[in-house]
DNA sequence: GTCTATACATGGATAGAC
DNA sequence: GTCTATCCATGTATAGAC
C-alpha cells in the first residue's frame, strides 16, 4: 500500500476512534509509518486528508448499506437485514459520530459528505418502505419518508446507547423494538 | 453565582458545545471570567470540573424527563409529550454527546453519571409503556424494554440525522415515525 | 481565593536538505 | 518523495506572591 494510502487508512481508523478534534496529525503519521514531510507532500494538512479519508467512508457505507436493503426478500427482511447484519456496535458509526465534532460541522467542505451519505440512505429506506407499502406489506397509512427516519435514527441512536452502557444489549433492543413495531403493521 | 458555579455552568456549555477532548482549561476560565488559579483552587483538573459539570447536567436531565413522562395522560400521551418537548435540537443532547468523546467514556468516574442517566430513562419509559399494556392502550405482544430503547434511541439518533443535515427536520421525521408506529398498535 | 509567572508537552505547520 | 530542523500557539498544570 502506499504512503498516501495508508495515511488516508489510519485517518479513517483515527477518524472513527477518536474523532476530528482528538485526532492529531502526528497521530496520523506514527499509526501510517509515515514523517511529517511525507503527509505534507501528499495532503495539504489535516482538514485535507481528513476530506479523502470521509469520503472514502462514506462512499463504502453506500455500498455496504446496498448490500443489505438491495439484496432479495419482502420489505420487512431486506430492513431486518440490514439493522441486524454483522456490525462492531460499541464503535458506532464512523459517519454519524462525525456530527459531534464541531470543527466538522463547522467546515462545509467536510460537512457536505456526512450529509449527503445520510439523505441517501434515507432515500433508498424510504424507497423500500414505499415498496412494501405498495406491495399490500404494510398499511397505506404507513408513511415511507417518516419511518425512514426512523429505522436510521434507532441505528443512530442505539449506538450511542450501547456506548453509553459498554454493551452492545441496549442497540440490539432499540432494533428488536422498531422491527417489533414494523411487523405488527405488517400483520395488521 | 460564585466562581465556582460559573466554572461548573460554563464546563456544562462547553462540554454541549465542543466535547471533553475540545474544550480547554483556558476556554473554561474565559468563559466563566475566572483566572487560572481560581480554577485549580475549586476544581483539582478538568476531569474533575468536567464530573461535577456532567453530574449536574445529568441531574437536570432526569428531572426534566420526569416532568413530561410523569405527568398526566395515557402512555402515548406522556412518550409524545416528552418526545415532542421544546428543544434545540441542532445542538444534541448534552449527555449523549459524551459517548463520543473517548476520553470521556476512558474514564470510569465520566462514564458513570453518563451510564446512569440512560439506564434511569430507559426504566421509567419502559414502566410507562408496561402501564400502557396492562391499561389495554397496548397489545401484550409489545414489549416495554425493547420499546423503551427504540424510543431513547429514536431520540438520540434524530439529533444525530438533524445535525448532519443541518436541520430539525429529520429529528421530527424521526419522531413522527415512531409515534406512527406506536399509534398503529394502540389502535390494532 | 485570586493573580502572575513559569514549565513542559502537544498541535499543526513550514523550510530546506537529501 | 521523504527526512530533519525549526516555529509559534495552545493544552494542562504547578509555584508562589498577594
Amino acid at each position: 500500500m502506499s504512503t498516501s494510502e495508508r495515511l488516508i487508512e489510519s485517518t479513517r481508523e483515527l477518524l472513527w476512534e477518536r474523532g476530528y478534534v482528538g485526532t492529531s496529525p502526528k497521530a496520523i503519521q506514527q499509526r501510517a509509518g509515515a514523517g511529517q514531510g511525507s503527509m505534507y507532500h501528499h495532503f495539504s494538512g489535516k482538514p485535507d486528508l481528513a476530506l479523502a479519508a470521509i469520503r472514502r467512508t462514506a462512499d463504502e457505507m453506500r455500498a455496504a448499506v446496498e448490500t443489505w436493503l438491495g439484496g432479495p426478500g419482502t420489505a420487512l427482511e431486506r430492513i431486518t437485514a440490514y439493522l441486524r447484519r454483522e456490525r462492531d456496535v460499541l464503535k458506532g458509526c464512523p459517519i454519524g459520530r462525525l456530527t459531534q465534532d464541531p470543527d466538522v460541522m463547522a467546515d462545509p467542505v467536510l460537512r457536505v459528505p456526512v450529509d449527503e451519505m445520510f439523505a441517501w440512505v434515507r432515500e433508498r429506506l424510504a424507497e423500500v418502505l414505499a415498496q412494501g407499502r405498495d406491495a399490500g406489506e404494510f398499511p397505506a397509512t404507513l408513511d415511507p419518508q417518516a419511518t425512514a427516519s426512523t429505522v436510521m435514527a434507532v441505528l443512530q441512536g442505539g449506538y450511542v446507547l450501547a456506548r453509553a452502557a459498554g454493551s452492545p444489549e441496549p442497540f440490539t433492543r432499540a432494533v428488536d423494538g422498531v422491527l417489533g413495531l414494523l411487523a405488527a403493521q405488517a400483520t395488521a
